[in-house]
RNA sequence: GCGCCCAUAGCUCAAUGGAUAGAGCACCGGCCUUCUAAGCCGGGGGUUGUGGGUUCGAAUCCCACUGGGCGCACCA
């Protein structure tokens, strides 16, 4: 049973505790509820590949030694062939390892699965909503909102991999001022590109992109639109240029919304409205001061909230309740908001409004993205859209490649405070842990190359003897493989990319060990030219490992590289 | 003034409440006549911002301080 191809060694081994605990608590006539199974890769090898503390938690119920407790749930456990007879350690952990024979087991299984290793079913009745970039389309995308894209990407791809059904939103807001000071900036750059003297709104946009733009407009329609003064034109041909712009910074990300998402269809599908009109009769809200207030303040928030204002038009609150409604109107179980870190102060009210229609708050996630500092040549440079004085996604794009952009900028948690350095990141040598990782996929590439040239191409492992594998550390490598999948449910539980770069680097740790350690002792290389059963035994395991490898790559939108 | 986030090696960052807090960069010393040295091995470097608390066990949870970031609208 625990030989399923599908199943982790993990999973393996949680069965044959659970197994064990029933027994014991049985045997023992304790009342004790079934405590959840507890499992950790531990730092130290000299305690086995994979260990439990289940029993310290337990021996508190039930008054026992935790020492003793964990001897006899031992006792209780069923056989494995999988694992070795698991040992009792100090205060009264349970320390379980690899089987020699499991090597096999998990070399197969990466391979069986090829690129689909890593994935599971595991959330496969949910569908997750991915929010993220949604800055307004007035300029270009900056170096912020592009941390921000490639932590929403990467979250919406682990999603994916670990069963959800996922889906990638962009929400702009159409329908404020913001827009509106776009297009008037815009009329104004047109008119200046037709010759006309006067000046430029103060709180205009000022990048030069503005310039342009006018240009290219006067280019198109001549001074066709020299007379007209509503602003509605000049924003919808701003509006237009600039999410074209955005798509392409973010095609060229390897990123792709599925929808995109205006605050207009709100207004225009009667979505606000409807909201409102159910918390209405939910009873959260009230008026006061010729206002209408959401009771927010029931569910955390710190205080009441208006909605409609006393002269009759919606707060920005308001269509974004509409928003999340309707997120969870098209069948979404789970919100993924991926913010910048200045809008914190939103998010209770956000989640009181969920409440208020009758979700839960867990459902909805707003992972934080903080600000990017960007350092050039040692001068630090302050970002603002408004005065057109910014690192465009662009720039860093091409100055640096979308390879070391999206590992960079997922080698740190989304909360914390980073400087990007350009000269660093330019940088194509050491202080790149991108390289690292890909130069590990490209040494498996390399060795089956290699392999191939000496007439010992590998054949596919499947009448290799595993059982040749011997070394330690392939046994620690298969294991290290073996913990992918978990990884990547993990990620997606605690939707945090991280987990995969750390991930990532390890198992490229052990690779690069592993392989240095054949230009010291011969014996451990993988092609041995005068022992071919060895030679596929070990290709076999390189086969997985590039798989793995190149499987967690395509989770962080990295190339995985035949050769650097 | 109130709230949220952050604080870990000189620097950039890790560490599902677990056993001796780890990598990379920088510094010192080793390893290329045969699978890629963008790599590997070894060394120095820490009172996890400070002080309490919770418990078998705390970088992690709670409280109070200190320092930094960001928010506190009938703005969007």
């Amino acid at each position: 049973m625990p030989d399923s191809l599908h199943q982790t060694i993990r999973e393996a081994i949680e069965d044959i505790l659970r197994a064990g605990v029933e027994q014991y608590l049985e045997s023992v006539g304790a009342q004790a509820e079934m405590p959840e199974i507890s499992l950790e890769v531990p730092r130290n090898a000299e305690h086995g590949d994979w260990a439990s503390s289940l029993p310290l938690r337990l021996c508190k119920g039930l008054k026992k030694n935790p020492f003793e407790v964990a001897e006899g749930i031992v006792a209780a456990m069923p056989a494995s062939s999988l694992i070795e007879p698991p040992q009792v350690a100090r205060p009264g952990f349970i320390n379980f390892r690899l089987a020699a024979g499991s090597v096999e087991h998990l070399i197969r299984r990466v391979l069986e699965l090829g690129e689909k290793y890593g994935q599971s079913d595991t959330f496969k009745n949910e569908r997750v909503l991915v929010e993220f970039v949604s800055a307004n389309p007035t300029g270009p995308l900056h170096i912020g909102h592009g941390r921000g894209a490639v932590i929403g990407d990467t979250l919406a791809r682990i999603f994916a991999a670990a069963g959800y059904g996922v889906s990638r939103e962009y929400y702009y807001n159409d329908a404020g001022v913001q827009m509106k000071t776009l297009g008037e900036s815009l009329r104004i750059r047109y008119l200046q590109a037709l010759g006309e003297d006067i000046p430029f709104l103060e709180n205009g946009y000022k990048g030069d992109y503005m310039v342009e733009l006018g240009e290219k407009l006067k280019a198109e329609r001549g001074d066709s639109m020299r007379g007209v003064t509503d602003t509605q034109p000049f924003t919808d041909y701003a509006a237009n240029f600039i999410i074209g712009l955005i798509n392409e910074d973010l095609e060229r990300l390897r990123i792709h919304f599925d929808t995109w998402f205006s605050e207009t269809t709100l207004h225009k599908e009667g979505k606000v409205k409807q909201a409102l009109d159910e918390l209405e009769s939910r009873g959260k809200l009230y008026e006061q001061d010729g206002a209408k207030w959401l009771a927010s303040a029931e569910y955390g928030d710190e205080k009441d909230r208006v909605v409609i204002k006393s002269d009759g038009n919606y707060t920005y609150l308001a269509p974004d309740i509409a928003y999340h409604a309707y997120k969870f109107e098209r069948g979404f179980t789970r919100l993924v908001n991926v913010l910048g870190a200045d809008h914190h102060g939103y998010i209770p009210r956000l989640k009181a409004a969920i409440q208020a229609l009758g979700h839960r708050p867990d459902q909805l996630d707003c992972v934080l993205v903080q600000m990017v500092a960007v350092e050039r040549a040692g001068e630090a440079m302050k970002l603002s859209t408004r005065a057109g004085d910014f690192i465009t996604l662009k720039e860093v794009l091409d100055e640096i490649g979308v390879d070391v952009t999206r590992f960079l900028f997922l080698t740190r948690t989304a909360d914390s405070q980073m400087v990007f350095d350009f000269e660093l990141a330019k940088d194509t040598s050491m202080d790149n842990p991108v390289y690292y990782v890909q130069y590990a996929h490209a040494r498996c590439c390399s060795l089956m190359r290699k392999a191939e040239e000496v007439g010992q191409a590998w054949e596919n492992g499947e009448g290799a003897d595993l059982g040749l594998l011997t070394a330690p550390e392939e046994k620690a490598l298969a294991h290290q493989m073996d913990r992918f999948p978990q990884i990547v449910i993990e990620a997606a539980r605690q939707a945090e990319p991280v987990l995969v770069t750390s991930y990532l680097r390890d198992l490229a740790t052990a690779f690069h060990g592993y392989f240095t350690a054949g230009n010291k002792d011969l014996s451990l290389r993988v092609v041995q030219e005068n022992n071919p059963a060895l030679t596929q035994a070990r290709l076999t395991l390189i086969a997985a490992l590039k798989q793995t490898f190149a499987n967690a790559l395509e989770l962080l939108g990295v190339t995985p590289l035949e050769r650097l």
